[in-house]
DNA sequence: CTGAAAGCGCTAACAC
DNA sequence: GTGTTAGCGCTTTCAG
């Protein structure tokens, strides 16, 4: 017995070694493969030596510094492509102080609105030589608050925001505008903000949606709106006040709904709506969304658009123009308003001026008409 | 006159000076500024200095390194904050050789399933505490070249890619390779790379779609291919011509156009199919969009969708579900494909096996059946 | 026209 | 536990 215990034992040992044995054996592998890596990195030091010459004279070459001469210059640049190098940004950042890096932060990413935006800013960035990260903050205070701190840490040279629902405070941008590091906010925005903003005139859209109604002979026209914490609702919602009250319609609060715009709460709105005494015949929404679920359960119910109720809704979702009946909307130039903000946050990027002008950019709007309104030719 | 000339020369040369002596205190003005930015930046050294320790000391403190006492971690981390240091990842990166961001190369960002794919990436990169850098191709080779080439400069810790509609060369991907840099294609992908791929089964999704229409009773399928250089439009075709043959029906090359899907595209197939001697009753899109734009077709001249002309998309995109007639699909997993992309990007940069197995991952699809194919309840 | 040297801010091996 | 020191790869004075 004690024999058997002390063979297995024994034997325990020795599998113990061989695995100790592979360990160090694949331990120093990593560590080959890991100085292969790190040669297989060319620099500017590589270059020199190759050529016995300083690396300065190699950075600046590269650089197009006009000091160098025609001659030296081609011969490190064609060394430098013989040998595939890639400058490391990363070390050239540090020591420039400058990432050519722009930040973005929106709510959500895969909205029509703000991934068109995010590429019309991407466009202007890349012509421009910067690199655009993005975040989303999911309409999360507190994920704006960490996306901000660690755009910052990295350096972005400048940044573009759209605030979440959430945001009531913006002591998260201090950090930016103490160090004067550019910003540009968007939509959504703050009034209390000293910022560059770029925007549209919501109140204006607001009016001129629901005089559109007006024109048309709807005579109870109710509204949806969204989350009046942010600027662009609350706006829209006192466009719609100030249409009904310049064409002495009375303004009337049970017509007016308050909530997040989902699909959901366009059905449960319209509900609502239809349940009154007396019920509205048109309403303004406050996105497309709810707009196109209050169609759906019209449909549903018999009820006809545009000829029994009228409805305009906002922003312009590509599905606006193909459902039926189609929907009138409010068009915001999301693309050009990206190329905007990018060209805006550039110039202040290149040219820092002390103390900053900041500038609210209002940009053009339209209201589309479509069926869901139409009920004159 | 000479007086008068010379006059003028000593008033030049005053005002000359005047303009240098303003120069020199803008300059300085402009130094000062400088200065008072890099004050404001606070490092590692300056709380080093402060607490009469050294700065690995404090960098220790800061990464929690348990060599570290509380106390004096304590101590550093309460000065950090009452300081707002913020660390500098730039220097981080550098030294770390890791710039813990992932890159990512899509056609085009306001494309529904790129904008969602990428929205997942965000998501999963967000926890794992990595940064997203994207740019678009917008289905230019060249500058899908440039994109990548400044991501690798970037030294973007992996990179995630959708190919241009052009891209027939993949040399431009060997600097990541040779590096040992993850790479992870997804949707449009090639055969010949050698990379993990994050793809839908467009085989089983053409032959899905097809059989289906074939079971509702179509007889005539006709089939809107997408530019066949990529693989996702081509494996559709396939499948398509698959369901036909296994089904015994005679898969007729009259019936498949090729075009790049627009709606311009769509709309021009429509008439030619119907201006066949033996037109088709029904038709298998390659994307939503061209099948949105046959409907509408069909709508404006009388053909009844789905009784007289059935039709199926791919996609599932947003309109789908809410025109009218609805538009049957396939859906892809845009949001999983994305955060499995990631997930398998980061787990790759962060556990580098050498030698790499590549693996494909496949996401399962859905053929969501809608109006516009259903004949049969 | 080119080189030497210092340093961007952080980290980690090595020493004590 | 903490300090010293040496870089990461690049740019940029300053000096010749």
């Amino acid at each position: 017995m004690r024999n058997a215990i002390d063979c297995i034992s024994v034997l325990l040992k020795i599998i113990w070694h061989i695995c100790m044995l592979v360990k160090t054996e694949l331990a120093s592998t990593i560590q080959q493969t890991y100085k292969m890596d790190k040669k297989t990195s060319v620099t500017i030091h590589d270059i020199a030596r190759e050529l016995n010459i300083s690396a300065s004279t190699v950075s600046r070459a590269l650089n197009n510094n006009p000091r160098i001469s025609q001659a030296t210059k081609d011969k490190i640049k064609a060394l430098a492509l013989k040998l595939g190098y890639q400058p490391n940004i990363i070390a050239s950042n540090l020591r420039n102080q400058k990432t050519n890096t722009i930040g973005i932060v929106v709510p959500l990413i895969n909205r029509h609105f703000f991934s068109t935006f995010i590429s019309g800013v991407e466009d202007v960035a890349f012509e421009a030589g910067y690199n655009v990260i993005i975040s989303q903050s999911n309409d999360l205070f507190e994920k704006e608050k960490q996306i901000v701190h660690s755009l910052f840490s990295n350096r972005v040279d400048g940044m573009i925001v759209s605030l979440s629902m959430q945001t009531q405070q913006f002591d998260h941008f201090q950090l930016f505008s103490k160090k004067n590091i550019p910003l540009v906010f968007f939509d959504r925005v703050a009034p209390q903000l000293d910022a560059d903003k770029i925007i549209v005139d919501d109140f204006a859209c607001g009016f001129k949606a629901t005089q559109h109604l007006i024109d048309q002979g709807f005579k109870r026209i109710a509204h949806l709106a969204g989350p009046t914490a942010l600027n662009t609702y609350k706006a829209r919602m006192e466009g719609y006040r100030s249409a009904l009250e310049k064409n002495n319609l009375p303004v009337n609060d049970e017509l007016i709904i308050f909530n997040r715009l989902t699909r959901m709460d366009g059905q449960q709105a319209i509900k609502q709506l239809l349940a009154l005494d007396t019920p509205p015949d048109a309403v303004f929404c406050g996105n497309d969304t709810s707009a196109l679920s209050i169609i759906v359960y019209l449909k549903s119910i018999g009820i006809r658009v545009p000829e029994d109720f009228g409805i305009v809704g906002f922003s312009n979702e590509p599905f606006s123009e193909v459902v039926t009946p189609s929907i009138s909307t409010i068009k915001q130039p999301a693309q050009e308003m990206g190329q905007k903000a990018a060209e805006l946050l550039i110039f202040e990027i290149e040219h820092k001026e002390n103390p900053r002008k900041y500038q609210t950019i209002t940009m053009p709007t339209e209201l589309i008409v479509r069926e869901s309104s139409l009920r004159k030719s």
